[in-house]
DNA sequence: ACCTGAACACCGTTCAAGT
DNA sequence: ACCTGAACACCGTTCAAGT
């Protein structure tokens, strides 16, 4: 793709240049500008007028930089990313590693949903990748048996895809700082309001849903997984 | 022309106005238009002035029996998941019907991706409270303890949306019949390329990723939630 | 009650023209 | 090399006007 050479010749062209001008536009200073944009006012705020606006420039010097608004997201998806893979590196047992790793995305999903919705516009993106190698090699490390390696890792990474993409959801619907739990309270009030009969459980969950942390929620699916996991291999480890 | 006999007939028939005609717009034959454009040509090709002109008529006509678009696809995405739930309706046991089910589901956004991406444009919608329901209450039969419902239940939800998601996006990056094992092969050789000591799980999963299969992988992923949920109980009902 | 289609407000993206 | 901003092609949605 050209837009690869004309990237490398962006960064040939910077790095000879004297980089102490913090006004001089570049990718790093887009995304950032994206992120916070994303951050502050949603998914719906981010277009290239208001980033442009905010970087007091036009929207076509946007484009000099970033190929495209997917290109964008893409590569603020990856720095969000990035920060919680480096940041969860050294830990204790693989599985408390991988609890950790995936407590990390939550919190970072939690923290920018709009990554929620990014990782399933485009698939197999760089930031997928790292979340499969974070996860997968502390399967090995656990001693998952080879053949169940790829089930297992995917498994995991779905499920924490699925939450992701909930948390987005339920980020567009709560904007800002309304009130979450009367928010809450008005969805178990319209469930018990459907037929007992046809809708039993979602009627149980309607009086569970006030007081669930998502948080605590998400962590209990992770380790439900896991305890799946383990009992592939018990035939072999015995007990 | 035969266009100047049917504008006649369609003008008689209009003064005629039995409800039964089935030129009729109706809010049911604007769903059903949608769904043959998001099937026949992706989620983008679904606008209101395509809609429009597959039903001969101007886009205000459609906001007369739809308010929105994310109401049309809410319609539609209950269409598809309606049938479903009502399919997959009497079986055997509960761990046998909550993989039937879920398979069921699966089969549908296979077959309809975008129902994948629209599940996580608003949530706690009709469909998602049906796929809530199928799948606790069968948890419920299957003796999962109280406290655990919730949990076990919003595990499995989540696994499926998930899947169900990556779906989609695969489906928008591969859209018609393109090439599915010459795509996947790229990607697979694309992995190799990365350096082999930061990514070895990534590299791992480029040997299996050309034979593996979505809808077995699918279910492996269920069996290893159910079977971490048969753990839940098992000092209670001991062995 | 229901339909028509032009018009509005807003996008992502392009591009001739500037420096 | 990099930036400017008008212009283009397209959206979802509205609405005065028709039947």
């Amino acid at each position: 793709m050209k837009n690869r050479n004309q990237q490398i010749r962006n960064q040939q062209a910077r790095t000879r240049r004297s980089e102490r001008r913090t006004d001089a536009l570049s990718k790093e200073r887009i995304v950032e500008a994206a992120i916070d944009i994303l951050d502050a006012d949603g998914e719906n705020a981010l277009t290239f007028r208001a980033l442009a606006a905010r970087l007091s420039t036009g929207s076509g010097a946007i484009y000099w930089h970033v190929a495209d608004k997917n290109e964008l997201l893409t590569a603020a998806t990856d720095a969000i990313i990035g920060r919680v893979v480096t940041d969860v590196a050294a830990d204790a047992g693989p599985d408390q590693a991988i609890r950790a790793f995936a407590l990390g995305l939550f919190d970072a999903i939690d923290a920018h949903p709009w990554v929620g919705t990014h990782l399933f516009r485009e698939p197999w993106q760089a930031a997928m990748l790292e979340i499969f190698e974070a996860i997968g090699g502390r399967l090995q490390a656990l001693g998952v048996p080879e053949e169940a390696l790829f089930n297992a890792g995917s498994a995991l990474v779905n499920y924490i895809l699925g939450v992701a993409g909930q948390n987005a959801a339920n980020a567009r619907l709560l904007p800002q700082g309304t009130d979450r739990s009367a928010a809450l309270g008005a969805v178990a009030a319209s469930w018990t309001e459907l037929d007992p009969a046809r809708y039993p459980f979602v009627h149980h969950l309607a009086t569970k849903l006030s007081d669930h942390d998502d948080r605590e929620q998400f962590l209990a699916g992770i380790d439900l997984i896991l305890a799946g996991i383990g009992t592939i291999g018990r035939t072999d480890r015995g007990s």
